[in-house]
RNA sequence: GGGCGAAUGGCGGAACUGGUAGACGCGCACGACUCAAAAUCGUGUUUCGCAAGAAGUGAGAGUUCGAUUCUCUCUUCGCCCA
């Protein structure tokens, strides 16, 4: 008899989780006859806990890397951990704790976490970029691109606490304070290390038309955030000044000079050291660091100048002269740092002069209006038709009239065309101990040295104090201090953007084991590109932009590996998302703390007196308490559950709604397969009767559902077509008939489904004797469609009926076969049939009006 | 403000290149089992209508024999950039 008992989920799913782990199932060779695949989700920032989006994100990954598995590829699906950066620094901060203990700690919990979601993960190849293990190989490929020129040092930019003594990132500055001290941020110039990235701006930019597996809207973020713009440097004559006689703009509309009303210049521009001891400028200076360095908050920030007593001269027109003023809407790092004012085309330089009371002339007209047109509430940006520009009047705008300009500017020796870029150089530096050192130190006469190539890794010090203010690695003497060659030097304090560490680990992943090098050529050429990336799309323009980068940065000059692009496939999947609730006070409520008596109305666990109300559906975060933990989940309903849920309800690449109704009938899915599953096993045990043609050709069809499903990554239909075998296998149970062919077309079922519920399809499958070499089914085509097709009968265009005919029929003999049918009578009764439209099996159109 | 995308039952969603709209799930209703409940199983479930039938994929137009699918205008929402 076979076990009719429940499935117990905990059981079965532990003791295939410790046979694969036993068995190396999931380890890789690189040397393969196999085809390979790569198969790579973005690694987690280990902080202790998974959450709902790692399970999304490493459900979808494991399916596609057991699926291809399965199909006969080489599967390299790795996992590592994105160790460093702040959290551990804060959490040992708060806890007196050292990062290193606090990161290793979490890692292995987390560990635990996934090992327990069932996933096809080859544990040998774990890395960590908080392990001197990799870091290592990271502080030498960061002397190479030093040594490429693509590391340099400048003086930049910085939010800085000036409590806390320390640099914020963007996003720790709110409202212009610091997110800890709550002190007002200042801008403070720091010499800092960078990457070149804007050598290679355009072929960034042109590589991104050869990406036809990403999502396009991943592309046109990139290429906006790339933001290559087409232009004109002009250089205006400066009157009034004995020192500056010319001032440099940047500007994407030469055709507007015409309307010209100001200049202004960043008050960084070189312009302000005339400037330094003028106290009404310092204020002035002073006021425009509270602004911030985004461009967004100087968007948003209240437009500000300072006027000067320069004049521009404008150079078509050179009776037009114009005031010169420090901005706080110039940004030093975009073009020259200085712009030419055009207030009746662009809405800053509108918003500008109607605040100084600036001349507003409108040189550009919409094609539908007439000459007196005026731009007089807001700016006109569109398209048009330029006026009052003399020479340039009736020529179309934007692109005639930018090409004519520049023409006439180039001529006159007075500018030149010119591309910009948006995309900055990539500042690296972090004044922070939880990061990769750099291996970089400084001489007594301040001159970069390189740390030797024998002295690396520059190991970050245990013995820390991280109870100061500013950057502890600053503060450690011992470490700080060092020899080089017998000259005293002193080492680099900064450390690495995380972000460095993520731009390469796709790499590293291919020769893992590898001590004496960060990865093997051979390796590499094996396994890369990545052939599906997965991720969320909040890295659809650092992360990824930076990655890159950083391949053609290695391949700079000396070939090392054999790709461009790293990432050949690349999909974003959505957010998981939960209802949020409120209590009477208008404080965020975990769902765990909610009851309800009749399915309806909800009130606080234990205070029937205090009501719930349910907000939106959102994003699951701790600050909204709306978080589900995916530990407890699997606790209650098993990995195999949770993996049905978490791709059952939406398109991986849309958000999903998690909710209770909906685990639980996952779960109800497993514990009705199981029985079914137990049941088939025990009717195969009868006498057979002949083959079952409706058997084959429903689990042909569901096969080639699931294989479509799965190339288009439309994952929620797979497990629809889960639900259609199940009711269809009831339904032969209930027949009670053992067809010869049902016990290998109910083993193609359990096949197909091993994917997404690894653990039940396994232990079905091994109840049915097979345990190794699963192969993924084939297709009999022959089966997918039978030999009749159903063609639907339109009068005018509208179902009136279905024949069920034969494959192939021409139009004459499917017409002759709808006469006899009564149905069709009724409506087309004495008319005439105008038209008939066939399509071959498809469909068959009488137009009788 | 600019760019991109989306809108289908009470809800999440399905529909391959224009060809039976609503697969599958949730919820709900009814029924079976039960002293009863839970669990489980079965049936039904776009709307209006007793029915025949009609309408119907955000709104409005267009192309077409035929539009959820293609084109245009608009509305709302989302994301990114500003």
């Amino acid at each position: 008899m076979s076990d009719l008992t429940r499935y117990n989920f905990k059981i079965t799913e532990d003791k295939w989780q410790s046979y694969w782990e036993k068995n190396n199932f999931f380890k890789v060779e690189n040397n393969s006859k196999k085809k390979k695949f790569y198969c790579l989700e973005m690694f987690p920032y280990p902080s202790g806990k998974i959450h709902m989006g790692h399970v999304r994100n490493y459900t979808i990954g494991d399916v596609l890397a057991r699926f291809k598995s399965l199909s006969g590829f080489n599967v390299l699906h790795p996992m590592g951990w994105d160790s460093f950066g702040m959290p551990a620094e804060n959490a040992a901060k708060q806890n007196n704790i050292n990062p290193k203990n606090w990161t290793e700690e979490n890692i292995k919990l987390m560990k635990d976490q996934l090992k327990k979601l069932g996933l096809s993960i080859d544990w040998d190849r774990e890395i960590s970029t908080c392990s001197t293990d990799y870091y290592k190989h990271q502080q030498k490929i960061f002397l190479e691109l030093y040594d490429k020129g693509l590391v340099f040092r400048k003086e930049s930019y910085v939010n800085w606490d000036p409590v806390d003594n320390t640099v914020l990132a963007n996003e720790q500055v709110i409202d212009g304070k610091g997110w800890r001290s709550g002190a007002i941020v200042q801008r403070k110039k720091l010499n800092q290390w960078f990457f070149k990235i804007s050598q290679f701006s355009d072929v960034l930019l042109e590589d991104l038309d050869n990406l036809n597996e990403w999502p396009a809207k991943v592309k046109t973020m990139q290429k906006n955030w790339i933001g290559k713009s087409y232009g004109c440097e002009i250089n205006f004559k400066i009157e009034g000044s004995k020192e500056i006689k010319n001032i440099r703009c940047y500007t994407t509309r030469p055709d507007t000079l015409f309307g010209f009303s100001f200049l202004a210049v960043s008050v960084d521009h070189p312009l302000s050291k005339y400037y330094e001891k003028d106290r009404e400028f310092l204020k002035f200076k002073e006021e425009c660091s509270k602004t911030g360095t985004t461009e967004e908050s100087i968007a948003h920030a209240e437009k500000i100048g300072f006027k000067t007593e320069l004049l521009a001269v404008n150079p078509l027109n050179k009776k037009i002269k114009v005031p010169v003023y420090f901005a706080n809407f110039v940004l030093m790092d975009y073009g020259f740092g200085a712009v030419f004012g055009c207030p009746a085309h662009d809405q800053r330089d509108f918003d500008f002069a109607k605040k100084y009371k600036l001349n507003v002339k409108t040189v550009v007209k919409p094609k539908d209006q007439n000459n007196n047109f005026e731009a007089s509430k807001e700016a006109y940006t569109g398209p048009g038709i330029l006026i009052n520009s003399e020479f340039l009047n009736g020529l179309s705008a934007p692109n005639e009239s930018i090409d004519e300009t520049i023409k006439f500017l180039e001529k006159e020796n007075i500018g030149k065309k010119k591309t910009n870029y948006r995309l900055k150089d990539w500042g690296i530096s972090r004044q922070r101990y939880w990061g990769c050192p750099i291996p970089i130190a400084y001489d007594e006469n301040n001159e970069i040295v390189k740390i030797p190539i024998d002295d690396l890794p520059v190991k970050l010090p245990d013995d820390i104090n991280l109870n100061t203010n500013g950057n502890p690695l600053d503060k450690h003497k011992d470490w700080k201090f060092i020899k080089i060659n017998g000259k005293k030097c002193v080492r680099e304090t900064d450390t690495l953007d995380t972000f460095v560490d993520s731009s390469w680990y796709f790499l590293r992943f291919c020769s893992a084991s590898n001590s004496s090098e960060p990865f093997d050529k051979k390796d590499v050429e094996y396994w890369m590109p990545v052939d599906q990336y997965i991720g969320g799309v909040e890295h659809a323009i650092l992360h990824l932009l930076y990655s890159r980068f950083f391949t053609r940065a290695i391949n700079l000059d000396n070939k090392k590996i054999n790709i461009t692009e790293p990432f050949k496939g690349l999909f974003t999947q959505g957010m998981v998302c939960h209802e949020t609730y409120k209590d009477k006070n208008n404080n965020w409520v975990s769902p765990e703390d909610i009851s309800t008596d009749d399915g309806r109305s909800f009130y606080l666990k234990g205070q029937p007196d205090n009501p719930i109300t349910i907000g939106p559906s959102e994003s699951m975060s701790k600050s909204k308490k709306n978080t589900i933990d995916p530990n407890r989940i699997i606790e209650i309903y098993g990995a195999d559950a949770v993996r049905l849920f978490i791709l059952s309800d939406s398109p991986p690449e849309k958000d999903i709604q998690w909710s209770e109704s909906g685990i639980t009938s996952a779960h109800k899915f497993i514990q009705k397969f199981w029985f079914l599953s137990n049941q088939i096993l025990d009717l195969i045990k009868n006498e057979k009767t002949i083959d079952s043609e409706e058997i084959e050709i429903f689990t042909n069809q569901a096969i080639d559902k699931v294989n479509f499903a799965l190339n288009k990554f439309r994952y929620n239909v797979i497990i629809a077509v889960f639900h259609e075998i199940y009711s269809f296998y009831k339904k032969i149970l209930d027949k009670n008939q053992n067809s010869s062919n049902l016990e290998i077309n109910f083993k193609k079922i359990l096949t197909i489904m091993l994917p997404v519920i690894p653990h039940l399809s396994s232990e079905c499958l091994k109840n049915f004797k097979i345990e190794n070499k699963i192969e993924w089914p084939s297709i009999d085509h022959k089966y997918l469609k039978s030999d009749k097709s159903e063609i639907v009968i339109q009068v005018d265009g509208k179902k009136r009926g279905i024949i069920s005919i034969k494959k192939g029929a021409d139009e004459k003999f499917v017409t002759d076969n709808i006469k006899e049918m009564k149905l069709i009578d009724k409506y087309i009764k004495d008319k005439k049939i105008f038209k008939t439209i066939y399509v071959k099996d498809k469909i068959i159109n009488f137009i009788i009006k």
